[in-house]
DNA sequence: CCGGACGCCTGTCGGC
DNA sequence: TGCCGACAGGCGTCCG
């Protein structure tokens, strides 16, 4: 489900609610997502304050007093902030409950999400370590990418959704900025000039920057903490429209598997 | 190192 | 109506 501007959505939401708060029990109704959640969380966390929150790709990052918490959402993963009186619904697998008798509940259909408290930093986690540049920061432009593609064979569109090229470009924000910026998804990397390259880096930008304007993109799952969807949807301008005609030329969009993941393009627009 | 395939889960949808 | 396969916003791991 999420891709970066739906993490960054979250963030935004559930920060106001969360920051600068005690902790005051975990609750944990199922603790087998992507990684079990480790025994003796609940110890670890109760009576803690939470000190800030932060987002690192797709990762949320909850920084305590003691140690962090580390979150993601998965594929199916959404964080709401409700009154513990609010009985828990299927796949609501934990409640981090706070002072105030609010929680924030973790909803993971698919369990693909993780939760982990980790003592030390939260960037020196392994999971953390080797991600790539955030693409809305410095740091990351034409020149970037044009270095790191050098001699890959891969197709460009699996290149951008690799986090330790670039963190948060998931699917669908692969495809949109492939075609905001005229490139075939299947093109080689390696193949992809740098001024092609600079404008892909700014198309990256310009379409999450517009995803998280709406709130984020449902398609089925996300909901934002009070629950509201995000409404880029709407906005896609080739994500799931195969068969619809390009908005630049009107030739019927296509789609593709590329690294099994389905593609959506302008065979006229994108070369 | 690189590229590609697979598996982890549940839910939904379309076709027959 | 029911069944079955395909597919879904991620990503770590394994294999050649």
């Amino acid at each position: 489900m999420p891709e970066l501007p739906e993490v960054e959505t979250t963030l935004r939401g559930i920060r106001p609610h969360l920051e600068g708060r005690q902790i005051r029990e975990l609750k944990v109704r199922e603790r087998r997502l992507r990684y079990p959640i480790a025994e003796g969380t609940e110890a670890r966390l109760a009576g803690q304050r939470i000190l800030g929150l932060r987002r690192r790709g797709k990762y949320l990052l909850l920084d305590l007093e003691e140690g962090s918490l580390l979150l993601h959402l998965g594929m199916s993963g959404s964080l709401r902030i409700l009154p513990l009186t609010t009985p828990p619904g299927p796949h609501d697998h934990l409640d981090l409950v706070m002072e105030d008798g609010r929680c924030l509940r973790l909803r993971d259909p698919r369990r693909f999400g993780l939760f982990i408290w980790t003592a030390a930093p939260p960037e020196h986690h392994a999971l953390i370590r080797d991600l790539g540049p955030e693409p809305l920061e410095g740091g990351f432009d034409g020149a970037y990418l044009h270095k790191r593609a050098r001699n890959r064979q891969v197709a460009v569109k699996a290149f951008i959704m690799d986090a330790k090229v670039v963190v948060g470009v998931g699917n669908i924000y692969a495809s949109e900025s492939l075609f905001l910026a005229g490139i075939h998804p299947n093109r080689p990397a390696g193949q992809v000039s740098e001024s092609q390259y600079a404008l892909l880096a700014r198309s990256i930008r310009t379409v999450l920057g517009e995803s998280i304007a709406a709130g984020g993109t449902s398609l089925r799952d996300f909901v934002a903490e009070d629950g509201h969807p995000g409404y880029f949807a709407r906005q896609l301008r080739v994500y799931g429209h195969e068969g619809q005609p390009c908005p630049h030329c009107g030739t019927d969009l296509r789609r593709e598997k590329i690294g099994q993941r389905s593609s959506f393009f302008c065979p006229n627009c994108q070369v």
